[in-house]
DNA sequence: AATTAGCACTCCATTAAGTAGAGTGCTAGT
DNA sequence: ACTAGCACTCTACTTAATGGAGTGCTAATT
């Protein structure tokens, strides 16, 4: 649509924008009176209610009760956050303390934790981080260890420190040795790249190249298909803080509360949520039902994807009630997403 | 103490018997009349309430308010489980269910957390199951790669299919092959051992043979002793169903609910409470306050170590409210304990 | 001496009614 | 176009009334 705010004027936003800072701030809805008195405009509190009456036709804000104040609707939210918003600059005590957990060049995986820890608590809400996608990461090592009935044991090192490992199933019953020497071949041959080079290196190799392989060689490649095949995208995040969502009254009905841990246990939904935002560069902001899930239909959801080397690896965010300081939610989720990006270990350099 | 029943007879007892069930079952103070009707001993409800005043000045029960019906105390539920309680035999479905999912002998860490989500699925309460301990695991294989500034990956493989990893700071600068030398030295002397076996291997070696060994040997034991030294307990569980909780009116405030997600996060008083269930061998309860941890004031947590080739590995158990059916919880705790401990691979058998 | 019936009493839970406050919508006046 | 004024609505809170459940005590019964 062209014009999706037809008779929104500047006074009307300007007042819709004192009343979602004021609810904001406050959690009661916004009586007439108030607003006449915290808006800069002086108007008598009947002709807000004018006004009021206008953006509830356009369902911008609505009321409770006949006889209560406005609150804004996910509409009224979200034409605030897009439009609106004046975004408030860090607190520097905070961003000192981010700076401080976030430089550190430390184990991946711990800097994710940290860096969900520092969201939760700086916000009060649930922090989220997704694992960074393993795609973009360099092979550092690898090796087979046998068990028993042909299944065997791949453990590979990528980047720094990072240690994965996985049980497969190998065509031919390959000795300790044999598999020691199928590691060997292919640390010599893979070592450095990234994950998804290696992939398509071993598929590409498979159909060309057998001719000037022997038969060691083949087996080891054949590992290494079966190794790195399934495209082992577990999912996964670090959700930390959740317990602080029990504090918010509108969150409120036990069942409701079970529902949202519930999804948090579940996973699927969450992942699937956070990887639209994967798409999307810079902030991105799921408010209330916009997220298409009945259970954060009370929630917000504030995510930024963060990059390494200038590709997008993972996403991190807050969850919270709809009615969270967005003006200062979003400037924190950027920054916060961008020193992560810069504190995780380079992927793809070689050493 | 050496009498601490002074006046129980045996139709106070049987009378406290079915005030707890009653109470288990239906979750309202129960008052004489029901008491009367409910027991089989044909007294008035006069008479009982005779009974439960004496009860009450023995803190086995209490009563809300005035005129309310009397519920059982902790010390209630307490001699209730040890000396009055018939436990019930399994549901059959549910062992079925039980033997089915615990025979597989697959991932030790999988089991686990089947183990755990049985628990909470049947009882519909919390279900937690530790990490078994390492000290009584199997060394399969040992390998050190090189990271940058003296940092050492360490990874070795336990049991079947079991991958740890640490970062060590060795003394020297050793190259990638000369670490990879340590390695297969090693292996080659303490592959197959327990954990424990090598820690104290380690010791005696570095002490005492010192002159039988090259520098290349002394190296390796070193960084083997760092390697294991810190008994790095990770002391860990797998906790499932913890939502199940939130529907339990008697944990009901918000704010306390809260306190026990967080303790559910912090872990460490639960582990302390853990380990102690750890000494003891089969079923132990720990009722209300008995827990020693205020924030557990209204839960009881039935537990029991389980044990591989006779030795206690680890501790599992349900965590719910005080009021709990413990004739049903109690038994089904032991036999998951039992097929839990028969299910995962035996440790210290070398290959 | 143990048990029981009876009765006064206490406390809770629920309903009903009343009140004050906040805020609206509408209309008429500026 | 804005505002003052007024009737109206709805909530939140308080108070009172009622019924029910259960107790503790006392006196009667076995």
């Amino acid at each position: 649509m062209a014009n999706n705010t037809p008779d929104l004027n500047d006074r009307s936003l300007q007042l819709l924008k004192t009343l979602v800072e004021r609810y904001i701030s406050d959690g009661q809805p916004v009586g007439s009176r108030l607003l006449s008195k915290d808006s800069t405009l002086n108007l008598s509190p009947a002709t807000i209610r004018n006004v009021m009456a206008d953006l509830e036709d356009l369902g911008l804000v609505h009321s409770p009760h006949t006889s209560a104040g406005r609150i804004p609707t996910s509409s009224g939210y979200r034409l605030f956050v897009d439009s609106l918003l004046t975004v408030k600059p860090l607190d520097h005590q905070e961003l000192s303390r981010l700076h401080q957990n976030l430089s550190t060049k430390d184990n991946d995986n711990q800097m994710i934790g940290v860096a969900s820890r520092l969201l939760a608590e700086i916000t009060q809400m649930a922090g989220i981080v997704t694992i960074p996608k393993r795609e973009l990461t360099c092979l550092r090592h690898i090796e087979f260890l046998p068990l028993s009935h042909q299944r065997v044991l791949v453990i590979f090192v990528t980047n720094e420190q990072e240690v994965h490992n996985k049980v497969i199933y190998s065509e031919k019953n390959l000795s300790a040795s044999e598999l020691q020497q199928a590691g060997a071949y292919l640390n010599s041959i893979y070592c450095g790249q990234s994950l998804d080079a290696v992939r398509s290196a071993v598929l590409k190799d498979l159909q060309e190249d057998q001719v000037r392989m022997n038969q060691a060689m083949l087996d080891a490649i054949k590992m290494a298909q079966l190794a790195f095949e399934s495209n082992d995208n577990k999912d996964d995040y670090v959700l930390t803080g959740e317990t602080n969502l029990m504090g918010f009254s509108e969150l409120s009905s036990r069942n409701h509360l079970k529902q949202i841990f519930d999804a948090f246990t579940q996973k699927q939904d969450i992942i699937h949520l956070l990887d639209q935002s994967m798409k999307a560069d810079g902030v991105q902001i799921f408010i209330g039902e916009e997220s298409g899930y009945q259970v954060f239909e009370q929630c917000s959801l504030v995510t930024s994807s963060y990059s390494v080397n200038n590709e997008v690896v993972g996403v991190l965010g807050v969850i919270g009630p709809t009615r969270m300081a967005y003006e200062k939610i979003i400037p924190f989720v950027d920054v916060t997403a961008k020193l992560l990006g810069a504190a995780l270990n380079p992927k793809t350099t070689t050493p």
